[in-house]
DNA sequence: ATGAAACAGGCATATTATTGCAAATAGTTT
DNA sequence: AAACTATTTGCAATAATATGCCTGTTTCAT
């Protein structure tokens, strides 16, 4: 439904039709613009910026998306955001261009997820679709979903169908969002859960766990793998802290 | 004898066609408005400046518009809310207890997921991981998340592997958010997507194709589907609207 | 890898804005 | 009625804005 009663179109004017556009379609592609409205893409892609600055769209390349089809992590709505800020930040510098990472689930997982640096070019295979949603925000980053039943509890993929699939996978790291760790190791409540887990450990040649130290020595009814199976023991806390002292003889190293 | 017609026009005569002018196209051209009053485009400019000053319209270059013209952020957001939930409860009205609904993404679809009734006992199966968490939140409902690469612009899962698993799928009904709609059918500007549109399509017993009325006779690149493969056309207007009419004879219901 | 599309920035042009000023007009006072 | 003042209007010069085109570069999809 494109407007062409009046020959001239006022900028303002313009710029409402495109938002509109976007809200309908939820998103534009530039060249498309440049037709309907019949001004060069040079112009659009100006409309576009613009509105992207005030934050009306998000702008991507060739064109632009509905902003509210956006959704990322807030500060706000995080709990133990400092914490699991810091726990963010250390588990990244364990990323390298060109690895293969296979993520769960889980607000501490999705902490990371949101902090990536933009020049990051890995590949992510994840189980939870929030993860995932998280993770294609960001450009260089291939997102694998890994699909079947989704858990009502626990938000995530689960079913034979999800543990062959990662067996297939062959992947650097494995970032494990833990319920319960102590010296026995990791474990969970949901056997569901528990064998993704169990399958994305073996599918990965080094384990990390980052967790918030609340979650240390708390353990749960199964179990998911040893202590020592653990590579990177991630928590906010300086690795010499007390609270950390029992694993320093069972995980590899601890961050 | 005409004695009237050329009088010279007092400035508060003069803004007060220009307020009409603006009520009546909610836009003005300085340029068009200094022709039909017979004065300079300074003057007009000038009348312009005054009553935006005083509030009664938005100048902008070129012109003016209208006050109720300017689109706010969180007006673009909650757009045709209204509209979609309409659309939302007639397609609700086609699912029954154990039906198999495959659903592609959108924020349309989105909506109706978000309303869907409580008791609802149905499996669902969606390529959009957006989508899955609001259908999750449902208790009765078992929702398959069919994985894949993520599309980082249309945050759906797409490729060779999803299409793959969709034709194993046998469903009842395909909920197909469409982005472009006219009597050729639907179409959409993305590669993948229509591949994963197709296979959606083939998939399934109906199609069911809810959109704003304001998609009717848009059209895009790629072709996903004819017309006469759309079982239910669904819209927020009633079934015997003109804007329909065309499309009676081409789909198999419209509601 | 490679070719096509999209982008950013600069430049040229046309349209629109602004300003100061003078002429015209309206309203007021003598 | 004449004179005076304030307002309005048009004009010209200048500034600002909007748009399209061009060039080299980046990004994207095959």
């Amino acid at each position: 439904m494109i407007v062409t009663e009046n020959r001239i179109m006022l900028k303002k004017e313009r710029q409402a039709q495109i938002i509109k556009q976007i809200n309908l379609h939820n998103k534009v592609l530039s060249s498309d613009l440049s037709l309907e409205l019949n001004v060069s893409e040079d112009t659009i892609r100006r409309d576009l910026n613009e509105l992207a600055q005030e934050g009306k769209i998000v702008k991507v390349h060739g064109g632009a998306l509905s902003k509210s089809y956006n959704f990322t992590a807030t500060q706000a709505e995080t709990y133990a955001y400092d914490e699991k800020h810091i726990i963010a930040q250390k588990t990244i510098s364990l990323f390298q261009d060109g690895m293969t990472i296979l993520c769960s689930g889980g607000t501490t997982i999705r902490t990371i997820a949101n902090q990536l640096p933009e020049n990051l070019n890995v590949t992510f295979f994840t189980v939870s679709p929030l993860i995932s949603l998280e993770l294609v925000e960001h450009p260089n980053t291939e997102v694998i979903l890994l699909g079947g039943k989704l858990s009502n509890t626990s938000k995530i993929s689960v079913g034979g169908e999800v543990v062959a699939k990662i067996n297939e996978i062959k992947a650097d790291l494995c970032i494990l969002g833990v319920n319960g760790f102590d010296e026995d190791g990791i474990s969970d409540s949901d056997y569901e859960i528990v064998q993704v887990k169990k399958a994305m450990i073996k599918a990965s040649k080094k384990v990390v766990t980052p967790m918030i130290s609340e979650k240390l020595n708390s353990s749960l009814r199964l179990q998911v793998c040893s202590a020592e199976e653990v590579d990177y023991l991630i928590t906010e806390l300086p690795p010499e802290h007390e609270l950390l002292a029992a694993f320093h003889h069972k995980v590899k190293h601890i961050l």
